[in-house]
DNA sequence: TTTAACATACATTCTTGAATGTTTATTATA
DNA sequence: TATAATAAACATTCAAGAATGTATGTTAAA
């Protein structure tokens, strides 16, 4: 077709993402063909391949801007963690939960990255090198601000910082995956809170220890 | 080729099983051709074809055979919890974060569905109904044990027991698939008890409650 | 002799990547 | 300012391979 005006063609670029939200969402990835999308948008694959190299980098775009508020979030927290570390870190574990649970384009994503890509091969890589960065990104600023809530005496001295971030790690990933699997059967955003205070309630009071410790009783 | 003696024919049945296995963790699910599996099994695909309706039946067929181990250890639940039931329910989580992380073969089954395969479509159907036969399945048994629990007094009577469940099962499986990404990263196996007695000391010392608390403070 | 247990061959269907075509905004130029 | 030239933003077409399902062939056990 004819060269378009810049609006117009970032328009189009975004129809695309758009559309292979919608599609991956509803087939997933490997089932979708990129004519799936192109139809989806209203384009042919012709407009694909002029913004996009090929499915996967289709796919790292849409992951790329569903990351975006995840590292503003991920900021603000180092702010906040200052006078009360286990209280940002219990807000930020909320926060991120009821997020999902509000946004619907975030749904389809994470639905998208849990359930509906594989993680190998070409997309595989795509979705490894975001796992690794976020989550690497994601595992120190928790650590650095259990190590604070330690200093501070919210933690015994001798806490296992690593697992302790391991098993809020876990779960974080768990809730959100098992929940995307059936929004409906509860509300997460409200449920959320509840969710994360018996989390940070066994962390106070029984939190996975370094050497560990001999149990004798 | 020629036909064979029985032992034989099961000989294939589960060359061709382990064969998959081995192939659908390698490239994932999708990404497997039949022809792969065969040329793993040492066989052509005509035996899969014989054995077999389709990939997706070959999947289902490793999933059921996958999902015995832990039929298993829920009957053997039940029978241990009458006298201390978050005692059980503590022993069962331990114990199916050790078995995965002691039996190889699980721990590919478990990280094809986690992270090999994708959700939807035909491959999507067979995974759907394994989620929910065994998910609801162990949804009952955790929440009657959870009212046990709470009928005896280890748990406040206004517990919620179907988040408590939901937490639980939530922790479980993040923990697995979070895991699965890098088994190299901590032992498992080892660190089992104590993220799931933070677990537990959460729930014993705030679980979540029925009817949202007005918590004023 | 029949048929179970495969192997082989074949036809069909998708999908991809690249090659090429088309049109119009933009830019250079005069 | 008018116009030619360029290149952006796609659409269309094509060749090639790959995967599937089926149909048919083969051989040895029962």
């Amino acid at each position: 077709m004819a060269r378009k005006t810049k609006e117009n063609t970032e328009l189009t670029y975004a129809a695309l993402l758009a559309a292979a939200e919608q599609v991956f969402f509803d087939k997933g990835v490997a089932q979708t063909t990129l004519t799936d999308i192109a139809l989806a948008a209203g384009m042919t694959r012709g407009a694909i391949y002029w913004h996009f190299k090929d499915k996967a980098a289709l796919l790292e775009a849409l992951f790329e801007q569903a990351m975006l508020p995840m590292e503003a979030m991920l900021t603000e927290l180092d702010a906040c963690s200052e006078a009360d570390p286990l209280g940002a870190l219990r807000q930020m574990c909320i926060q991120s939960l009821t997020t999902l649970a509000q946004s619907q384009q975030q749904q389809r994503i994470f639905s998208i990255m849990f359930h509906k890509c594989e993680n190998v091969g070409e997309v595989g890589g795509v979705i490894a090198e975001h796992e690794q960065a976020c989550g690497d990104e994601c595992q120190l600023r928790i650590e650095r601000i259990l190590h604070k809530a330690v200093a501070m005496g919210q933690l015994p001295a001798d806490t296992d910082v690593f697992l302790s971030q391991q098993i809020l790690k876990n779960f974080a990933m768990g809730t959100m995956s098992e929940w995307l699997l059936n929004p409906q059967l509860y509300a997460l955003d409200i449920k959320a809170a509840a969710m994360v205070d018996m989390l940070m309630a066994g962390l106070k009071t029984n939190p996975p220890r370094v050497q560990t410790p001999t149990h004798s009783a």
